[in-house]
DNA sequence: GCCGAATTTGCAAGCGGTTGCAATCAACCG
DNA sequence: CGGTTGATTGCAACCGCTTGCAAATTCGGC
């Protein structure tokens, strides 16, 4: 039952050589005779060794810990995120360490908390938190990555993400092209810099074109709920042709909102949602939507966090991917001509 | 730029006494004065010292490290598995080291993965997983916990989660209790062994009750298209009154693929879902469904895990939740009387 | 077979803490 | 006020591994 640690010393031991050589048959690029290195293999195999890693990274200062801190555990985006982070790392002999955030009140504390593991890096996956709080890191000495961040040159830390700015506009132009004039905006939480982009892109354009903005909402956060409860005050206004959600949850919220108060979509009111998520295919919703390109950030991301690890001084930088409208049956067709 | 680290004997230094007195004061129980703790304290605080897990580690041979293996990352009940299992860690003063193995071909090497960051514990989350992957780390000297895991006395490790054969003989009550005489199953993936474990119950209560099982099949995996697909040839049989799905994604898939097919629900074709997940009470879908008590798995997991790190060689239990149908749409009413 | 250069090897110190043990200290008692 | 006793403190060894350095070995060339 006591776990039976098998050390560095055991192996140098049964091997017949020193644990100077054990250690230097598992660090890459060590001097080591091929006839020892088979000797401690052998010895390694039958005793079942395995070098620690916390033990090492004592001297070597990598412990190959990425820390990963989200606080939007209900979106199913994250689904995504998590399964990719964790791949990409792993593939690359690197382990997330998660910390989550929702409900946290002192959000600082993660970074003492990540501290102390001495993690290699961090990737701070979320648009809801302002900038400075991924800078803490930075200021730690600790390589660190926003994800989903805002783009605002000089950057203080690298950003992976999209222009939100540019997709609001995406969103206007959109509607525009489908002969929407009266629009609203059902926003995710007012908070996040993501959605403050992305209205204001989406204003700025809408105005440029000619759109009329009925109305700006925002709902408390991404879920369903809070999407149907925010759409209902925008069914009294009559003259709102579309709206532009800041999320398919809340986009789906609004929908059933919609259907729920009589009206048939998207021939009464269309929508246009945020992320194109798994669900936003699916035939009881089908939404047009804006897709994020969550693949390619966090692949982008963890290339990134990794790389920081052995250029630690390396400046901040941008990573901005493109987003596309996916057609499907929430938004009347484009006009023709 | 440079990772400062404050070590423990800066602390000591500046607070003018030794090394072992600081470490004391951060090690509840030991020896220390009032006087020096608050020497220490103070010096720490102005050098913004937090003692190094890591190293703390090496003698204690405890790293606050629980390993949380999954393999599904892809259906949304794991964000709530995610979600509580991080906040029940943290609020405990553990941290989850997340190991993803979807698409790992050789599962087993996650063991020595873990091991080499010494976790105190792992948390085995799937059912699709053979019982003797949560056993192998228990052999490692790890304690394990393997949640969603198949309750079969003699444990060998300790599981939490539900009866699965109960539930399967619940849904063959729900289609009796409704009426319904022919019906089919449409199974998660064949080879889980909580698809097993509620084919069996249901077929066992369906013979009991009466009913006539017209097929069984399985989706591939846990996904919406899966479920589509799945469904297809079962549209086919226009005897099958009542289909009980393995998970709500492949029902709802289910779903579509009869609505595509023209029938109308539950008039023409009744479906009991598996999880009661968030879309499952979507207007769009409105599933009746059995909920699985997830909250109630994962908190029992994680305090069970914390409490196995101080007490490893406790004997194995089995903790199991029961399960309840949620009454929403797609089935027809109870027949009164 | 001998010599210098290039490899390989082992020693020992150290990474940042913990902890058993013995020494020190303060408090209490007669 | 000396002697006890229990609480605090510091010393030094150690946790499992890495690494600079010097000693030992190997190798090629003559």
């Amino acid at each position: 039952m006591a776990k039976l640690a098998v050390t560095l010393k055991d192996v140098a031991e049964r091997a017949g050589v020193s644990p100077s050589a054990v250690s230097r048959t598992y660090t890459k690029g060590a001097s080591v005779s091929e006839k020892t290195r088979r000797k401690v293999l052998k010895a390694a195999r039958e005793l079942g060794y395995r070098p620690s890693l916390i033990a090492s990274s004592l001297t070597t200062k990598r412990t190959r810990l990425i820390g990963l801190v989200a606080n939007n555990f209900q979106n199913p985006v994250f689904l995504d995120v998590f399964d990719l982070f964790t791949r990409g790392l792993q593939e690359r002999g690197f382990r997330p360490l998660l910390v989550n955030l929702s409900g946290e009140t002192e959000p600082r504390k993660s970074v003492d908390l990540l501290r102390q593991y001495n993690v290699d890096g961090v990737i701070v996956a979320t648009s809801t938190l302002p900038a400075d709080f991924a800078t803490a890191f930075r200021d730690a000495g600790i390589p660190v990555i926003h994800s989903f961040g805002k783009y605002d040159a000089p950057e203080p830390v690298h950003v992976v993400g999209i222009d939100n700015a540019q997709c609001g506009a995406m969103a206007a132009e959109t509607f525009a092209a489908r002969g929407y004039a009266t629009v609203a905006v059902l926003g995710g939480p007012a908070a996040a810099t993501s959605t403050q982009d992305r209205v204001a892109g989406f204003r700025a354009a809408a105005e440029r074109l000619g759109l009329r903005v009925a109305a700006v909402r925002y709902a408390e956060n991404y879920t369903y709920e809070a999407g149907r409860r925010a759409m209902q005050p925008l069914l009294d206004d009559n003259g709102i042709e579309a709206v532009f959600c800041g999320d398919d949850l809340i986009c789906m919220g609004a929908i059933d909102a919609a259907r729920a108060g009589g009206r048939t979509i998207p021939d009464d009111i269309g929508f246009l949602g945020f992320n194109d998520m798994m669900m936003a295919g699916w035939d009881g919703y089908a939404l047009t939507t804006i897709h994020q390109p969550i693949r390619d950030i966090i692949l982008s991301s963890v290339e990134l966090v990794v790389a920081l690890v052995d250029a630690p001084t390396r400046n901040p930088e941008a990573r901005l991917f493109p987003c596309a409208v996916v057609e499907r049956a929430t938004l009347r067709p484009v006009l023709s001509g």
